[in-house]
DNA sequence: CAGTATCGATACCGAAAGTAGCATAACTAG
DNA sequence: CTAGTTATGCTACTTTCGGTATCGATACTG
């Protein structure tokens, strides 16, 4: 019964850094770029040791993604109203984009996974997969559709993210939601 | 009047190696990615010496962008159909992007380009600049619309590649320019 | 107190970016 | 043919970083 809440293991417990960790990485990451960012400096900047970070996540690449997944966090859609859901999701995507690290940790993580398919299944999996399912059922769009929507948005958001190193303006976010309400439509025809 | 060909300078001429530099690079970085594509190893697949890559140019970053300018070279437009013209452009670039190597290529310099500003520009004048460009001569849209369809082709594009490892099928590559068709043509309200 | 698992710290390994130095090859001018 | 000049190949080196091993200290259970 209480199994969940307290399985009472011997040892010394493994209290949570996750938030100190991840809050470490984004700052690290903004300040000085994927590539300098090291393991070192974030374990620095969080206050552990590096050893701490490598017994939980198992590489740089592993814990970026974790640090992804846990800073994009759920979406915020209503399942009523799909148009409104749909520029909600591209809102979302772009102004997540736009926090301090969170273009760069993207970019590298996303470099890193092409040379390193065990990366790319986690980055798949971990970080698009729970979008993908909760998009094909609030827009009832297909797999393959739902793919191609990520794709649009994110790596547009990304593109000029890297070209520019500023987010995009709202004036062409807006650009992007008018596009894509079009394209995503039901044919009047 | 012979200055453009016969400089007549005195020392052992620099003869010209990127033809094998450049096929060197991608073929290494196709097998390897870009992290693990080390410029010995290029040096090594070229056949020419790691300090001769350094004395032609400044870092990695630099190698690969004029590889990637040299990979992509002119956009196949007419000028005289928009409409086709710009399909024309976005099935250059998604023929670019699938070719060995250059995906690789392309997301390992823009991950070094968001911390290295000097990347960056380098990146954004030597790569994008041309085509926006021809872009905007040939279909008549302003550097602000331009540059979002280059965010929308290309990022799309190598969102794709990343997250699969595989260039997009064609079914998707005609929805996009189906999208991009719709959303680029004169409104008709 | 005994047993167990985590943490911090230090040291270490291997790989890779980039540099320095030198002998040598290739070319020009006399 | 010789002297001067520049590029190349090669070796060695420095620095940095991802990742690992080890060990004493710490925090928990029973």
């Amino acid at each position: 019964m209480a199994r969940t809440t307290t399985p009472a293991k011997p040892g010394r417990p493994r209290v949570s850094l996750d938030a100190e960790v991840f809050a470490a990485t984004l700052r690290t990451v903004h300040e000085l770029g994927y590539t300098h960012a090291t393991v070192d400096r974030i374990a620095a900047a969080a206050g552990v040791a590096k050893t701490t970070i490598y017994r939980r996540w198992p590489s740089k690449g592993a814990l970026i993604t974790a640090c992804l997944v846990d800073a994009f966090g759920p979406l915020p859609v209503t399942g009523t109203d799909r148009t409104a859901d749909l520029a909600a999701a591209i809102h979302f995507g772009a102004a997540k984009i736009g926090e301090p690290g969170i273009a760069a940790a993207f970019a590298g993580v996303f470099t890193d996974a092409i040379g390193d398919p065990a990366l790319r299944q986690i980055l798949s999996t971990q970080l698009q997969d729970p979008y993908r399912i909760v998009l094909q059922k609030v827009l009832g769009e297909s797999e393959q559709r739902v793919l191609f929507f990520i794709d649009v948005v994110i790596g547009t958001l990304l593109h000029r993210m890297g070209m520019t190193g500023e987010p995009m303006a709202d004036a062409d976010v807006d650009a992007l939601v008018a596009m894509i309400q079009r394209d995503f439509s039901p044919e009047v025809a």
